[in-house]
RNA sequence: GGCGGCGUAGCCAAGUGGUAAGGCAGUGGACUGCAAAUCCACCAUGCAUCGGUUCAAAUCCGAUCGCCGCCUCCA
């Protein structure tokens, strides 16, 4: 499989540092409100990355932090904590809204149908790992401290730049950031921040009452959980400078050893062509788009275009999609949902189709995550099976054409297609009766009540549909 | 200003040298009492513009125009 590796910018064939082992990092949210559709894409293209990866047979560890604490609202030492900020807002303790934030965040990553990571690390809960990185990297002169505060040293580390294209002298011309408590280098970052009386978030240190800042949890916790050496390490792109950057100079300026081997950034979700983001505060609530779609929709929106690509988000697109999805539940639908038990074989016909599919949607896969592309693939073979099926519909197509649906749309890509018929025994033995109702009265020809039939059923969401042979079906829109 | 990316049909979107995937919408046909679903057919002689390299360019090179991201917290 080749990932884009944004630290050498090129496609480069993944290989584990130790097969059959991988280990995978991803900056989680800051937990101060709730997720937008931006969090999704990101969080989606990385499920399907791991998912993948585990289909190849890979044994992949992956790792999400929770930042809850260290986040600052505006550059590098002036702002307020984004927790501490909306605390105070909303007239609770800054772990309350923690707390609030990170399970509405898992609340909507579970509806969108992702993992769990297999460790979600608080910030708050590794401050000894954070405190013992720091005394390592002053150890090494690559960090100092000033009157409670400690900052890491740029100039200390030649590396700095690598990732993100940038030159030190372009840092300074381009620095913002004022130069303040003593930092001898406006480039320098802050490793532990002083925290004064009106703070609630802080930690004892060796500097004293502090609280470390943002880029270090993710070396501590990433190095904690993983090891020196990362093979994934992924983010949006709009982390790449400072935050990841930082955590290279903080984790390679402690050990010495190569950091992350692999860099994955996803694109962002736009709006109008902008960015979507909670300082333009242009961002739409997943929790607003799931009152509207099934979170399945969205979850197709996003795959739909690549991750490496902008995303422009629109009701258009969302409609599109949610299109789109019909197909998929529809012909997964057809199949059958419990797996027949059959013994025979499939078609010729069919087989090919399905090892057609099968290496078209790796091909696509293996291709730095084409999503979009393996996406072209499942509706070319719903649009040949389907043909099959019209033809001649027999129960082991259906169930090699199910295996197949299963294996690359459900699992891989994380699509449940089960949306249509979520109905419980009775709804179905009730449909049973209508359908068959339904058919009696267009045997008579009594259209008027077979057309009432159906503009009822539609108004609550079935569908009436009658199939060549005098027979009729009712199901869950 | 520095660094990076993008511009493909009405909309969305793959495709990095070999003659334009796929989705949505639309059109015609089959099927139907009418529909829905499904199938078949159609839907970019052209990939922002102009030049160049090549037997061959959406793909490589140059220029121009337009858009976006990062450089400050952001997935």
């Amino acid at each position: 499989m080749k990932l884009y590796n944004s630290l050498t910018r090129l496609k480069e064939e993944f290989e584990p540092l130790s097969e059959p082992n991988v280990g995978v990092y991803v900056c989680g949210p800051t937990v101060y409100g709730h997720s937008h559709l931006g969090h999704g894409k990101s969080y989606v293209s990385f499920d399907v990355l791991i998912r993948y990866l585990r289909h190849l047979g890979y044994n992949v560890r992956y790792i999400q932090n929770i930042t809850d604490v260290g986040h600052l609202t505006d550059d590098a030492d002036a702002g307020e904590d984004k927790i501490e900020k909306q605390a105070r807002l909303e007239k609770l303790e800054p772990m309350q809204i923690a707390e609030k934030y990170t399970r509405s965040y898992f609340d909507d990553m579970d509806a969108l149908g992702i993992l769990r990571p297999d460790v979600s690390p608080r910030a708050s809960g590794h401050i000894p790992e954070q405190i013992e990185l720091i005394k390592v990297l002053i150890e090494n002169g690559h960090a100092y401290e000033v009157d409670g505060y400690v900052y890491y040293s740029v100039a200390s580390f030649p590396g700095y730049g690598k990732l993100s294209g940038r030159k030190l002298d372009d840092l300074v011309a381009g620095a913002r950031v004022s130069i303040d408590q003593g930092k001898r280098d406006p480039k320098d970052f802050a490793l532990w921040k002083k925290a004064g009386d009106d703070h609630i978030l802080k930690w004892n240190s060796p500097w004293g009452w502090g609280y470390p800042g943002w880029h270090l949890e993710c070396s501590a916790m990433a190095m904690r959980y993983i090891g020196d050496t990362l093979d994934i390490h992924g983010g949006g792109l709009d982390n790449i400078f400072p935050h990841h950057e930082s955590e290279i100079a903080q984790s390679e300026g402690a050990n010495g050893k190569q950091f992350v081997r692999f860099w994955l950034h996803n694109n962002m979700v736009t709006v109008d062509g902008q960015k979507m983001g909670k300082s333009l505060g242009n961002f739409t609530f997943l929790k607003d788009i799931f009152e509207k779609y099934n979170p399945m929709v969205v979850r197709l929106y996003i795959l739909r275009s690549h991750y490496r690509s902008p995303l422009d988000f629109s009701d258009m697109g969302l409609d599109s999609a949610k299109s789109g999805l019909g197909r998929l539940i529809a012909f997964r639908s057809r199949l059958g949902q419990k797996p027949l038990e059959t013994d025979q074989e499939p078609s010729k016909e069919t087989a090919i189709l399905i090892e057609n599919t099968r290496t078209a949607f790796h091909e696509f896969m293996n291709d730095d995550i084409n999503t979009p592309g393996a996406l072209a693939s499942i509706f070319e073979l719903i649009r040949a099976g389907n043909g099959i099926l019209d033809r001649d519909d027999t129960p082991p197509d259906r169930a090699a054409l199910a295996i197949i649906m299963d294996e690359l749309a459900r699992d891989i890509l994380g699509l449940d297609l089960t949306g249509g018929n979520s109905s419980t025994e009775e709804t179905a033995v009730l449909c049973g009766i209508l359908a068959q109702t339904r058919g009696i009265l267009r045997e008579n020809r009594m259209f008027e009540a077979t057309d009432l039939m159906r503009d009822k059923l539609e108004a609550i969401g079935y569908t009436a549909k009658d199939l060549p042979g005098g027979k009729s079906e009712i199901t869950r829109k």
